[in-house]
This record gives C-alpha cells, sequence and structure tokens, in this order.
DNA sequence: TACTTATATAAGTAAATTATTATATATTAA
DNA sequence: TTAATATATAATAATTTACTTATATAAGTA
C-alpha cells in the first residue's frame, strides 16, 4: 500500500491526542458531523470547560478547526493539513458513533444543522 | 473503504500506546524485524529497565509477542489480534526507521537474525 | 561452582495529564 | 443597558506516566 508519510514524532504527538477516548470519539462524530461544545458536554456528561480542554488540544494540533456561528462554536474536522490521511485511516477502523447523536437529536439537543 | 472494526475504547488504549515516540519506533521497527531488549537499550540511548516497561506494555495490551532465544528474549510484532489491522494501517503511514538497526549493524550490535 | 550477561520487577520521583471550580469574554435578546 | 447563553481561560487537585536506581531471576560460560 502506498500512502502518505508522516514524521514520526508529529505522528506520535497525533495518536496520543486520539489515544483519549473523549477525544477519539469526538474526533469520529466530526468526521461525519460538524458539532459544537454544548453538545459534546450533552454527550459525554463532561463538564463544559473539560470538553473546551479537549478541543482545544485538538485545535493546537490541526485536527479540528473552528468557526463561530452566532453565539456557537461550531467544530469540524480539518481534513487540510498532512497527517488528515492518517487521521482518516484510524477513524476508518473505528465503529460509528453516530448513535450518540440520534440520542440528542430524540431530546431535542441538536444545534449544528450541517 | 472495508475495515476491521474495533470497539472504541480498545482502540483508544492502542492508540495511547502508540501516542510515545519510543513505543512507536519500537513497533515501526518491530514490523519488518524482530529485536531484543539490548537492542532497543542502543537504539534509544535508554536505560534497561525503561526499555523493558516499555515493552511490558505493549505486550499486556497484546500488541507485541516475545520468545526465549538462549539469554536474550526476542520481541516481535503480534500480527495475531483483532486491532492488528489498525496498528498496521497506523505503522504504513510511518517512515522507516531501519536505518536505526543498519547503524546497529554498523558497530556490530545487531543480535536477533531472522 | 562462581561469574557474566540479558532481562524483569520493585520502589521512588518528577512531570504530564485530565478532571474540577471559579471567573472572564463574546454574542444574543429583553 | 442588563440578563442569559455559549465558550474560553486560570488555578488547582488527583491521577497517570515515564523515567530513575536497586535488586531479583535466568541462562550461558570459565
Amino acid at each position: 500500500m502506498r500512502v502518505s508519510s508522516v514524521e514520526i514524532d508529529k505522528a506520535a504527538s497525533i495518536l496520543k491526542l486520539l489515544g483519549d477516548k473523549t477525544r477519539l470519539t469526538m474526533v469520529k462524530l466530526l468526521n461525519n458531523h460538524d458539532c459544537c461544545v454544548c453538545e459534546f458536554v450533552e454527550i459525554f456528561k463532561m463538564s463544559q470547560p473539560a470538553i473546551s480542554q479537549h478541543l482545544r488540544k485538538l485545535k493546537d494540533a490541526g485536527v479540528v478547526r473552528e468557526t463561530r456561528r452566532g453565539q456557537w462554536i461550531i467544530y469540524s474536522l480539518n481534513q487540510d493539513n498532512d497527517y488528515y490521511p492518517l487521521v482518516r485511516t484510524v477513524l476508518d477502523h473505528l465503529p460509528s458513533q453516530d448513535n450518540l447523536l440520534e440520542e440528542l437529536e430524540e431530546q431535542g439537543l441538536r444545534i449544528s444543522c450541517e
């Protein structure tokens, strides 16, 4: 198989980020749907600062991007970097987590609507 | 793409293990060559217990296997588990680290000879 | 047998990680 | 302008991690 190669230090740092269950699930979700912070707070039953801090790490590494939409900040997967293929292949090995968003939807708590 | 899927908790724990530069390099090397502990000690310029502890974690997770050959214990990649495809795809995104073994060879410090 | 070599384990420690609570900032709405 | 909502940041505490040194075990060799 021929795939783009990522410097080993950078790869290790990306894998470390993905090696946390919360962040890994976040990124898997973002692979299919953009999400805002408050949705993650609901999904993970975790404090808002905790969620913000996970997203900050992912953003600092370039894995995700943010854009403001009114009072919400919408996070999305950044497909525009050298190690996106690595991230993408990892995600391909994970089962869909979309049921988490469907539960939100049933509760009427879904915000971002792309 | 259709690939085998790994439970997200297990995937996170594997990625966490691979998210350390030393372990990631070890596993990348083991993908091509079996190695013993003392070789890793030379390669990483790290204490023998530090190396042993990294290998222990990889072994406990099922990523690597060990077999004794005389006084040496040879480590190899365990291709016989459900998440090997995940590990393998990650490794495919990394540049070869074989130069590290070549340097050993030049110093006459290579042990395992498969 | 005693010594050497290869490896593992145990105990201790410094640094990193992941959460928390408290507070600040920015947008929207009354 | 004031209040409410969404998010970020700061300070802090508990836990985990990745080393270190000291020691134990197991195999090979003189």
